[in-house]
DNA sequence: CTGAAAGCGCTTACAG
DNA sequence: CTGAAAGCGCTTACAG
């Protein structure tokens, strides 16, 4: 590849000059600049990246660590992130976190540390109190999306509101059954995204007055939803409606509520939450949640604490209902 | 972040010898070793990674081009690609080819030539001879996976063999009329995927003496899926199974099929190819490829060509009938 | 076995 | 407005 040395040979300038005429930084004669930036131009130069990190003490590439496991969310968002990132010319790294010890021990104790990147960007990640810490100490801008962890959250969804909507959107079609699928452990005092979404769901009910009709623990998967509500619906006194805490738990539940022979919205209706590319298709009711924009707010808030010359977002992401045909009143 | 220097100090040796016990290149005695890397440890010591790119022009960083629209296979690949490159210390970089044409010209023409990445696997990615040229012009190992682009891919599943096996399935089962669904021009002489898949079904069908009951484009989505089976199930002479060239395609073949009243499989088989997480939800017969192995299996290519101690993948990809529900002898 | 020195390719005070 | 020089933090021949 062209070294800063050969452009500023064709352009017959130092290399201090040429490297001032390609920044923009400095003042320079523009009789100077055009020629540097022309012979950069005929040479196809680009500034090697480690050299200007060394250099500059910024490497101009923002660190993405997510479980790659949660396919559908991550993907939204990783795509949001990279549009706005991609025009300031700053590009992804990828940390996957899985769950086994070691590799994520390396990941955070080391790969995080080899400054790679000058800020990071945490998608819905479960994280140990020890991570947290050594999240902190790498010094860099930390961004929280979607995270269970709640100080690390620089952005989240008002997830106790969201849990209400979804709920009282079912009480207002007439509801009085009415069950919950989610990963919450609702004796749990913590704040993360399922124990929050648990507990708008119990506000709701108790504002209305009306009695919880069951609550299946599930992990955010198909799977998950499909084995809890099958659970739910071969009680006796089974739900006319179920709130899910995802939409993909709520396809699940469709997916069991026509096992067992009921139709939905007839015999149960079903609400989900995140707009599922998806949910279209199940005809599902979701509170949609905008990841796409949730990745472009995260990249946003990345870019304003590097410096860059970016409005940075409000913390409050928004939510919305969409009202689709798998809720309807009870029959 | 501490530096080398501090390292060396600490062990009383100098930044050459720190380097060398860090490193294990170059013989010292064990000694000064064991004494370098307990500094090390105990300062938490993790290189620069700028700094040794710079040195030693190697970055440990592999550079992954996705359109990240691709959710599902993206998803599954990437994982598998982070899961080989995770214990030798390589980190991902994530290169996201959007439709824009400037953004895309910034990637090939900008991005990917700062010398950020040891090697670049391409995934799945339709690209034009300017790109593809663009990309040689990297001197980088490049690894296509999923790539419409023959000469670009270095791994291939082979997709004749693939739309025949899935073709031979629906005719062994007693299909006579069977219809295909698919993003391939079929007059078209290219090597790419789809016109591959059609190949292997206009070739099953020959063998077997049938004449084919139709085919409709359709993108890999969902919706073309949906679309394409609206169009040939309403024609006369309806089809009594369709092959999609893709689980995606065959999901909305199902909802389609559904939405005319037609029971799948009583009234029309079904077959994908992807093995898809959802697959299995869908009761969907489907040529299953392993994504999460491919991942593996192009990023051993990627570090086999930079010069790890690990064996090549063999090009060819494996690929395997999985029979659900969806299929069965026309009634 | 170990150290001093040069070099990787940029950027940026410091002079002029 | 422009250049010479130092420095970013490593690595690696080259000596010894």
């Amino acid at each position: 590849m062209t070294s800063l040395e050969e452009v500023a040979r064709r352009a017959e300038v130092s290399a201090a000059t040429a490297s001032r005429a390609l920044s923009g930084r400095g003042r320079l004669s523009d009789a100077t600049r055009a020629r540097v930036q022309r012979a950069a131009a005929d040479l196809g130069y680009v500034a090697s990246a480690a050299a200007s990190s060394l250099a500059t003490g910024r490497t101009r590439s923002i660190g993405v660590l997510v479980p790659l496991v949660d396919q559908w969310f991550f993907a939204q968002v990783l795509d949001g992130i990279a549009t706005r990132l991609a025009p300031l010319g700053y590009d992804i790294t990828l940390y996957n976190a899985t769950d086994d010890p070691a590799q994520r021990r390396h990941l955070f104790r080391t790969s995080l540390r080899r400054g790679r990147v000058d800020a990071v960007i945490v998608l819905s990640l479960a994280m140990s109190a020890e991570e947290t810490d050594e999240l902190r100490a790498l010094g860099l801008p930390i961004i929280g999306l979607g995270t269970p962890i709640l100080e690390l959250a620089t952005l989240r969804v008002d997830d106790v509101a969201v849990g209400r909507a979804a709920t009282e959107h079912l009480l207002g079609l007439g509801h009085r059954r009415i069950a919950h699928i989610g990963p919450a452990y609702p004796r749990d005092a913590g704040g993360d995204i399922p124990t929050l979404r648990h507990r708008g769901f119990v506000a709701a009910l108790a504002d209305a007055g009306v009695e919880s009709a069951g609550f299946a623990r599930a992990d955010f998967t198909i799977e998950g939803g499909h084995r809890a509500a099958h659970e739910l619906l071969s009680r006796s006194e089974r739900p006319t409606a179920i709130f899910a805490a995802s939409d993909e738990l709520a396809f699940g539940a469709v997916f069991a509520a026509r096992e067992l022979g009921q139709e939905v919205p007839r015999d149960l209706s079903v609400i989900g939450v995140d707009g599922h590319d998806l949910s279209g298709f199940f005809a599902l009711t979701t509170i949609e949640q905008f990841p796409h924009a949730q990745g472009m707010a995260a990249a946003d808030a990345a870019l304003a604490a590097v410096g860059e010359d970016v409005t940075a977002p409000a913390p409050a992401l928004p939510f919305e209902l969409v009202v689709r045909a798998s809720t309807a009143p009870p029959t």
